[in-house]
DNA sequence: ATCCGGACCTGGTCGC
DNA sequence: TGCGACCAGGTCCGGA
């Protein structure tokens, strides 16, 4: 998935094409994703004016003048594509099938927006006005908020016995970070991500609360992150991918400085997990 | 409560 | 060229 600073990034594209315009026309070309799409999504939305987007974990949310919000995930394949006036010669990326285009949305502007999905593991909610979705009452700070302290993610792992790596991907300890930035964030913090959550010491929270922020705030600056098909909202290519610095880097040498150690991969709750054995421990 | 494995989907790549 | 195995940025659910 997109994870946070993907979101972000499309957040930002977005948000001059919808941002107090109203929806011309929408259309809902299939019944579900994961989930069925809600019955009267395409009524709602027509018609219907966004005065303002948000971003809460890897949730867009388009709030419409008295009708609500419209809630996006884009699961792991999910992109937003934007074609207008000012776009009329963009070309698409022959691997974004027009098959996994979803819900497409005009504004009155003449702009279009397509939610596309191949693997469909996104989704598409409304919420009544006030509303929100009963997960977000689960999840833990955003990262980039004054909320996420060292006291605060010190408390969430403690007694915790599972493996770091998969605590950071757990939504409830913090919101928004996926299997690229927990890597990430680990090597940049020198701890190993087969070490248990509850056994950190404070310094090294500090630590790994300091450069999850960073490499967030870095990755955001830089358009998010490019890998196989995820695309900024724009269709341009967002290139922080160049600055990992373990994850999908398996075989090559640690860029840690000083550091004679290479990158490994190994899995961990069925997923891969990129780090140092040599200056993550 | 916590943790893990599997399920949900399609598509790309790699080895034979 | 074809085919099977395995991999992929997430989340949710059931069972141990």
């Amino acid at each position: 998935m997109p994870e946070l600073p993907e979101v972000e990034t499309v957040l930002r594209g977005l948000a001059p094409h919808l941002e107090g315009r109203v929806i011309a026309r929408a259309e809902a070309r299939r019944p579900d994703l994961r989930r069925p799409l809600p019955p009267d999504l395409v009524q709602v939305l027509t018609g219907a004016r966004v005065v303002g987007l948000r971003r809460r974990s890897k949730y867009l949310l388009a709030d419409l003048d008295g009708r609500g919000t419209l809630l996006l995930h884009l699961g792991m394949s999910g992109r937003l594509l934007i074609e207008g006036a000012a776009t009329a010669d963009y070309h698409r990326d022959p691997a974004i099938l027009p098959r996994h285009d979803h819900v497409v949305l005009t504004t009155d502007q003449g702009t279009t927006v397509t939610f596309n999905d191949a693997r469909r593991f996104g989704m598409v909610d409304l919420l009544r006005e006030g509303d929100e979705p009963a997960a977000f009452a689960r999840l833990g700070p955003e990262p980039l908020s004054d909320d996420f302290t060292p006291e605060v993610l010190a408390a969430a792992l403690k007694g915790r016995a599972t493996a770091i790596k998969s605590a950071l991907l757990d939504q409830r300890i913090v919101a928004g970070l996926g299997n690229i930035y927990v890597s990430e964030s680990l090597h940049r913090a020198g701890i190993d991500p087969r070490r248990a959550a509850g056994r950190i010491g404070r310094a090294r929270i500090e630590s790994l609360t300091a450069h999850i922020r960073d490499v967030l705030n870095e990755a955001i600056a830089a358009g998010g992150s490019s890998l196989r098909d995820h695309r900024q909202a724009s269709g341009e290519l967002g290139y922080f991918q160049h600055s990992f610095r373990v994850y999908d880097r398996e075989g090559a040498p640690c860029p840690t400085p000083g550091c004679t150690g290479g990158i490994r991969r190994i899995t961990q709750a069925g997923r891969s997990s990129f780090f140092c054995a040599a200056c993550q421990h």
